[in-house]
DNA sequence: ATTCAAGGCCAG
DNA sequence: CTGGCCTTGAAT
């Protein structure tokens, strides 16, 4: 009676929760054996992508399925090892982002999109080509809209976590946030200029000449031109404050549409951005001081979600009230396929 | 954590 | 078919 209830305890507990083996340790947080423990290792520390070669639902433990890498990382996810050091130096996170986003940056201000980019390019992962435009080259607004999109999505899809999701979990991360992202870093790039409504590097305006202000509520272009910018000024946003926040809304978990694994990836680095953030605060401003800052931090991004309806309401009345001057080019493609 | 032999995969 | 490169799992 005693033997049976311990065998019967002991032997199925032990196999390995990703691919079945028995006599597993426990790694990562997880019942699981040497290999997979090895494997785990080694694909969170190479940089190169993982992908599958079928439908990224291979069975692990069929000795077919057993060899995609892919399935088999995310099945480590699934059944919980845990991917995130913790825990990280908050300065050496806040020095990847502030390199990136000058790599980000120097694009748009330098670069000029390479002729050969193609919409169903831009979506995909992968590293855009930009050229370098002349110094005497002037950008109509279309052409600074297309590299903000462009240089925003080359910077979200650098962010680290990005390398583990999915093609479809990726899609469904740019197509939800990046417009909010984008909306953020072009009112940091106006607050950083002390100008006090939104506009390009080279002061041009973030509506097209043909928009006619007053075939609109004039509420509704006060909305888009100023009200986030106003919240970055009202709050006298610090650098470390925006990238941080910033990869906090391109990692939100809560978008529709992601798979199971794509949602704990990136609710487990949005955590760690998180207490980046909070870690930030209340060194820089004291501990009661701090928690404060970090909620009304957080609490810009329901700015920027009021600035992203605006912009929707915008783009659905323009081929209303200006039939006429409605275009196809790459940049209002983005913004259908965004909006939509 | 590092090292190593074996096996798989791809290009020539 | 062959050689080189990469991944793997077990041993150190």
């Amino acid at each position: 009676m005693l033997e049976l209830t311990i065998s019967a305890e002991t032997e199925e507990p032990r196999d390995c929760k990703i691919c079945a083996t028995k006599n597993a340790g426990f790694n990562y947080g997880v019942q699981s054996c040497n290999s997979c423990k090895m494997f785990f290792r080694r694909a969170l520390d190479t940089s190169k992508m993982i992908t599958c070669k079928k439908e990224e639902n291979c069975n692990i433990l069929d000795p077919e399925g057993s060899k995609c890498r892919f399935c088999r990382f995310h099945k480590c996810v699934l059944v919980g090892m845990k991917f995130i050091d913790s825990p990280q130096d908050p300065s050496a996170i806040i020095n990847d982002l502030l390199h990136k986003d000058w790599t980000r940056n120097q694009h748009f201000l330098t670069g000029k999109a390479a002729s050969t980019v193609k919409f169903k390019d831009i979506f995909e992962r992968g590293v855009f080509l930009f050229e370098k435009k002349s110094e005497d080259t002037v950008f109509d607004f279309y052409e600074w809209g297309v590299m903000n999109h462009l240089t925003c999505i080359n910077f979200e899809t650098s962010l680290s976590f990005m390398k583990y999701l999915s093609k479809s979990d990726l899609t469904c991360v740019l197509k939800s946030s990046h417009l909010l992202y984008m909306i953020f870093v072009t009112a940091w790039r106006s607050y950083t200029a002390k100008k006090e409504f939104m506009c390009h590097p080279d002061g041009s305006d973030i509506f097209p000449s043909e928009v006619e202000p007053s075939a609109y509520n004039e509420k509704l272009i006060n909305e888009i031109r100023c009200y986030l910018l106003s919240c970055l000024i009202c709050l006298r946003v610090t650098e470390e404050e925006f990238l941080l926040l910033g990869v906090i809304i391109v990692c939100n978990p809560g978008i529709p549409d992601l798979s199971q694994t794509g949602r704990m990836l990136l609710a487990s680095y949005q955590s760690m951005y998180g207490q980046t953030l909070q870690r930030y605060c209340s060194f820089k401003y004291g501990s009661n001081a701090g928690a404060l800052r970090y909620l009304e931090i957080i609490s810009l991004s329901t700015a920027i979600a009021r600035c992203h309806s605006a912009i929707a309401n915008f783009s659905t009345l323009f081929p209303i009230h200006q039939p006429q001057h409605v275009k196809v080019n790459l940049f209002t493609e983005i913004l259908a396929f965004l909006i939509k």
